[in-house]
DNA sequence: GTGAAAGCGCTAACAG
DNA sequence: CTGTTAGCGCTTTCAC
């Protein structure tokens, strides 16, 4: 096919005994050009396999018809559907994906914001590690448009698609209360970050509107660590570790909404061996839906969050602001699914007297 | 810190009455310039918050410190994790990643090998859809170095990592024999990929020494699917439902080696709906140590594929390659490590007559 | 329709 | 030590 050097336009000038701006625009489908030429240079790029230089070409544009995709960590099943979601998108509208990995590190999310600068990218889709706004300001104040993902910093006012945690969170605590709990925990990661607030106030209102109390202890943090070990399992690790402190207390839950189904695994780990059953003893709801939750047993009744969509979602909120810089950022929240299964019925847990 | 456009050599040279070429060579600490320029500049670019344009000078040195990534799906926890470890080791030499998610198409990957080569990546980092060489032999003919992760294609003779799939199957299936089963039945992908090959022969090898006999159905594929349903639980349940065959016939197998953890999910859906205890009734072994396999009940027997390894190892042997064009192409093979746990002990099955 | 010239921002080679 | 010149491969004026 193809061997050695790249081939330039200027070569397939030479060769044809054209200028390297005739060529230039017979191979870009701009008009202007006779259809006998574009036919002939079309057919000889074909022949030497010529492939266009996308730096050059960037260069000169100013810009690398490429987004830069920053996460915080890949093994978390919904940024690994949001990558997918990302990537279908981003290349159905022509533009790479130049990716970074954050582990949740300001230092690490600095220099990838830098890195990004450096390398012209057309826009940015982030997950931030927030705390620090100042990498993506500085992004946005030169002009490359950025869209938040899952986490707003609402003092940039960047565009943003996230998933309603609020509501997510409150669904599933409506949904234990209904089934008959009365008495429920919260654990959580121990981020500051808006999700997890977001969520809390969702469990507190779903609380408060049936009147149920929320005495201290109710919102539990679960530990997290950084990257080396995000591959392994340590989240379920942690949130089994902190399901077995709960477990010592004198009066269980009836029911446990966790922040991701990672917990939800080493919180029936801990029940497990505490010869406790879901959901008869104490309800589980998750909050994710990753790929394994339908098929633990008790099967997982969890929150769904629409990953894809998040992602295509972001791609769309970025496209326009680029195609259109000064219109109004447009903030999106996307509703999660309760799916409702195994961990959370039809069993009554036994602190409620059965109603049937 | 900034504002406005971005700033450029050129601006510097101005407004310090320098040259762009002792600019240039003062903020890239080559020698053959005064301390005290140095120091000049150096302050002068802090102060406008100067950023290096990448695109200009990839363009100029004709390589653009990127590693093109191309995935089949992150999703898969072991290609999720790869992402990271590749990432890391990448970025801590500089280089940043440009990914593509190829979803076992080969016209994708056609493209994304197609869109390296545009960009100019001074390598790339393949995961193989398997089936056509062309693309990647192509990104090697023009000079890219390109490292093969987990599918070899051994035409192109290119570096490669991968885990020793053969001997991981064979240590599982080595594993359940110790553990008395006689009967082994391996549930695998139905891809054309030379891991599935190297585990079935790794599985026969097994069984051979054991001189136990492979009967026809002893190998099942399972259906796969592309990209849109990546996200979802689809490997679980294809083989929930290839299981569920397995479950009517006649005479059941004491051990099923399964192609990943996510289709023994599917596994121990079936065989607890048909009341069948694992491992008692029958002994389950996975195959990459996803992170909630640990947590299952029961706990998952897997072979534990070093992800994370592959990833760093590929980055050093594209390092090597670009360093050394010339040198042999290495060919790596990571042991995986079998992980003991309760889907395959300490319980005999049925069909064995207890030992002690 | 096509060509010539200029320039994107940077680095490399060679002067001075 | 520093400046000048040239050029990476492409696109964009602007002539002809």
């Amino acid at each position: 096919m193809v061997e050695g050097r790249r081939h330039t336009l200027r070569d397939i000038a030479a060769t044809l005994d054209l200028s390297v701006n005739t060529v230039s625009r017979a191979l870009s489908g701009k008009d202007g050009i006779g259809a006998r030429t574009r036919a002939l240079v079309r057919a000889e790029a074909e022949r030497v396999g010529y492939v266009p230089n996308t730096l050059a070409r960037s260069l000169v544009l100013g810009s690398a018809m490429t987004f830069g995709l920053v996460i915080t960590n890949p093994s978390n099943p919904f940024y690994a559907q949001l990558i997918s979601g990302i990537e279908l998108r981003a290349r159905a509208h022509g533009y790479s994906l130049l990716l970074a990995v954050t582990d949740e590190s300001e230092e690490i999310e600095a220099r990838a914001a830098e890195s990004l600068l450096r390398s012209s990218v057309s826009g940015a889709i982030v997950v931030p590690v927030q705390g620090k706004v100042d990498p993506w300001r500085r992004l946005g104040g030169v002009g490359v448009p950025t869209v938040l993902i899952n986490r707003d910093l609402p003092d940039l006012g960047y565009p943003f698609v996230g998933t309603d945690n609020a509501l997510g969170a409150y669904q599933a605590t409506a949904h234990a209360i209904a089934r008959g709990a009365r008495s429920i925990v919260v654990l959580e990661e121990d981020l500051p970050i808006t999700t997890i607030e977001d969520r809390i106030a969702g469990f507190r209102r779903a609380m408060a509107e049936a009147d149920l109390p929320v005495p201290r202890g109710s919102v539990i943090s679960v530990p997290t660590r950084r990257y080396e070990e995000a591959a392994l399992p340590w989240q379920p690790e942690q949130a089994y570790r902190v399901a077995r402190r709960l477990l010592r207390r004198p009066a269980l839950p009836d029911a446990v909404v966790v922040g991701n189904d990672y917990f939800a695994l080493g919180l029936y780990r801990a029940l497990h061996e505490h010869g406790l059953k879901v959901p008869g003893d104490m309800m589980v709801i998750g909050f994710g839906d990753y790929p394994f939750s339908e098929f633990l047993s008790p099967s997982l009744t969890t929150v769904r969050l629409p990953a894809q969509e998040v992602g295509s979602t972001a791609v769309d909120l970025l496209l326009e602001q680029i195609e259109s810089p000064d219109a109004e950022p447009r903030k999106q929240l996307i509703a999660p699914t309760l799916v409702t299964r195994e961990s959370t019925g039809p069993a009554i847990p036994r602190s409620r007297i059965p109603l049937t």
